[in-house]
DNA sequence: TATTGTTATACTCTATAACTATA
DNA sequence: TATAGTTATAGAGTATAACAATA
């Protein structure tokens, strides 16, 4: 095969499997979180500190627990990404006055200052991504995505779809690679 | 603050960030995937196998790097994945007859056969997921998600819709936690 | 007893670097 | 010299479990 013709067999090889909806979008949030994340700098926990701010500024942010459930981090996790977050002032915990167990998180004055900038950088990658969309597609899109994410967020998420896992090809163990044993 | 109140509030909150792009393509995908991942069972390397998987059976996989670029996973992970894959006999290695350095991912018997009943259940997946929409709606959103694939992959992905990452907030050194050193 | 949040630890996953074989 | 693929290893990221404080 020349290398033309590699070349040509690479583009459709793009066509059709973009076309597949899975695919299409892991490629598209990948993307999209590649381009975040250069944006938002060295924002502490990156795109994901990012998100923690916006919650925070916005005055949404509740708990951690219920934050870190929708981010879907672990709770543990988020105790790391605050930290790092409160050390560099921009969110902080507070007493949650009604449960002292938990800690409301609300975004500082430097936070909701370098969260002015940070959206606007984040806003325009947003835009960016979706200039590959006629004006008026976009705006759907956008609408239709967000429309899919409150009902993931608040019906089960189609975790009922298909309930067992059954057994795949040859069961010969599959030792686990990358970590061969200590032998 | 009553619980009603507090209650009230989280439901504000859903709302309100649901409708953040960011937030939502992140709530969106990982519903998809972890949906995916329980409909593929045990597949080796469960989405992303099942990914693989796809690519060869529609021949579409080429070389191992053009597939791992295209999946974002990194070719040293693409050698795992496809160890185990081979192990499970879904795909094939073949010499690739044009560059005798490379491998050309193929589908075995057994991984088509497989791939059959894999793909409905992923497919149940998408509509499931796809239903929160009018059914019109679902369809162009596809559409437009499978566009916006095809034109990341093609043009340069919004990597320069921002170029340099600014200093944000304390400089003070943020002591990377969870592994707080040997000592 | 159950839950929020923290900490330590163990584990998994990823990526770097070094190597082989081709080009 | 550069590239495809493999392997080993180090490192980052994640989750488990145990704990303290509160409900």
């Amino acid at each position: 095969m020349t290398s033309q013709q590699a070349d040509a067999a690479n583009q459709e090889v793009g066509a059709v499997l973009d076309d597949d909806f899975g695919f299409a979008i892991g490629t598209v949030f990948r993307a999209y979180a590649k381009a975040v994340e250069s944006a938002v700098g060295d924002v502490p926990g990156g795109p994901r500190g990012y998100f923690i701010l916006a919650a925070a500024v916005r005055g949404e942010a509740g708990s951690q627990r219920s934050l870190a459930e929708r981010l879907g981090v672990d709770r543990t996790v988020m105790t790391y990404l605050l930290d790092d977050l409160e050390a560099a002032d921009l969110v902080e915990r507070r007493p949650d006055p009604a449960d002292r167990r938990g800690r409301i998180i609300v975004a500082t004055e430097n936070g909701n200052r370098c969260w002015q900038e940070l959206r606007a950088r984040v806003d325009r990658v947003e835009q960016h991504l979706l200039n590959a969309l006629p004006k008026k597609d976009a705006e759907s899109f956008r609408s239709m995505l967000c429309t899919l994410a409150a009902h993931v967020t608040t019906g089960n998420p189609a975790a009922d779809a298909c309930e067992a896992a059954t057994e795949w090809a040859a069961p010969a163990e599959r030792p686990r690679r990358g970590r061969r044993s200590t032998a």
